[in-house]
DNA sequence: TGTTATTTGTTTCCTAGTAGACAAAATAAA
DNA sequence: TTTATTTTGTCTACTAGGAAACAAATAACA
């Protein structure tokens, strides 16, 4: 329950060059999004990161696990813990193609398949609420702008400047 | 050095619903606004939060701790360990107030003055190249939805959505 | 006044994520 | 072929950050 009379601020701070840091926006929007996952689906047992991973698997069975980790940008290392565990679980199949033995494939459980299932299900309502503070044209530009930012627009084999970009 | 011929990805694959992902955009950019600070930054033994930390308390001196806590969306246990470690580097120093002695107000040393002197005349760069893919309009209203979508316009007291509202 | 609630910062324990070394397999080069 | 080089996934630390319990101080209240 929010209070009444919301509490007055102890102190009047300036944050001049906070609303000027791109990075201070972005991690605070991200802290945001991440808080309404959880409000959503904070009774299933997966996160934001499993929950992605699933769903890419769903929509490219087979993907093999180096593939995951560059298209979401998540290291190696965690991205075999967190396979891994998702095996353990019986979410996820991993299986050694023939005509690379070092690669491991990637493909959803039945049970992998009912659970993300459910889980997309509401993803919308995530979205919802975490651009409910704009107009739809303004969530749409807002995800246009990311999209260009992050150079997922390009098609691909173009240059990147991306600091993270590991080749 | 990038490659010359940047090597073909192994698969084709399909990202549909990661477009349509607000927190995944969100995360990828904020990784890369990261990367960025380290490209510039790297040699400078300062962290993304530090910097933003310090840039706080030098734009507020006296500011309280929680209030830094409140404002950057750091939790009050992380807020602790880095001021205290920041404290015994030399950079920020830490003070009772009479009025509320559990209170713990916060200003910059001299060393920490440099310091920070020394970080934010780069933090341009570092938005240069954070928004190098967007035209410099484009930038600016991404910062506009950014601010728009966190709630950082309105001005006090509003009732927030915000699920990592703790209060 | 005493008594209960709330605020503020800290501490302890735990988890997610990273860096770096590693082994096995595949590829390139000799 | 033999020998390097690169790729792929894993393992072992290590670090950043979070949750929850805590003590001290303050505020609210009977």
């Amino acid at each position: 329950m929010a209070s009444p009379t919301p509490i007055a601020p102890a102190q009047k701070i300036t944050t001049e060059s906070l609303r000027g840091s791109l990075g201070f926006l972005l991690r605070v929007a991200q802290l945001r999004s991440f808080g309404h996952f959880f409000a959503v689906l904070g009774d299933e047992e997966v996160r934001p990161g499993e929950a992605t991973v699933l769903d890419l698997i769903r929509e490219n069975p087979g993907i093999r696990q180096g593939m995951v980790s560059k298209t979401l940008k998540i290291k190696r290392a965690q991205m075999s813990k967190m396979i891994r565990e998702m095996e353990r679980e019986g979410l996820v199949a991993r299986a050694v193609p023939e005509d690379d033995r070092r690669a491991i494939e990637l493909r959803l459980t039945k049970e992998g398949e009912a659970m993300i299932a459910g889980i997309t299900a509401r993803f919308p309502e995530i979205e919802r609420r975490t651009q409910a503070a704009l107009t739809p044209a303004e969530g749409a530009e807002l995800r246009r702008l990311l999209i260009k930012l992050n150079g997922l627009d390009k098609t691909k084999g173009e240059d990147s400047d991306d600091p993270d970009d590991e080749r």
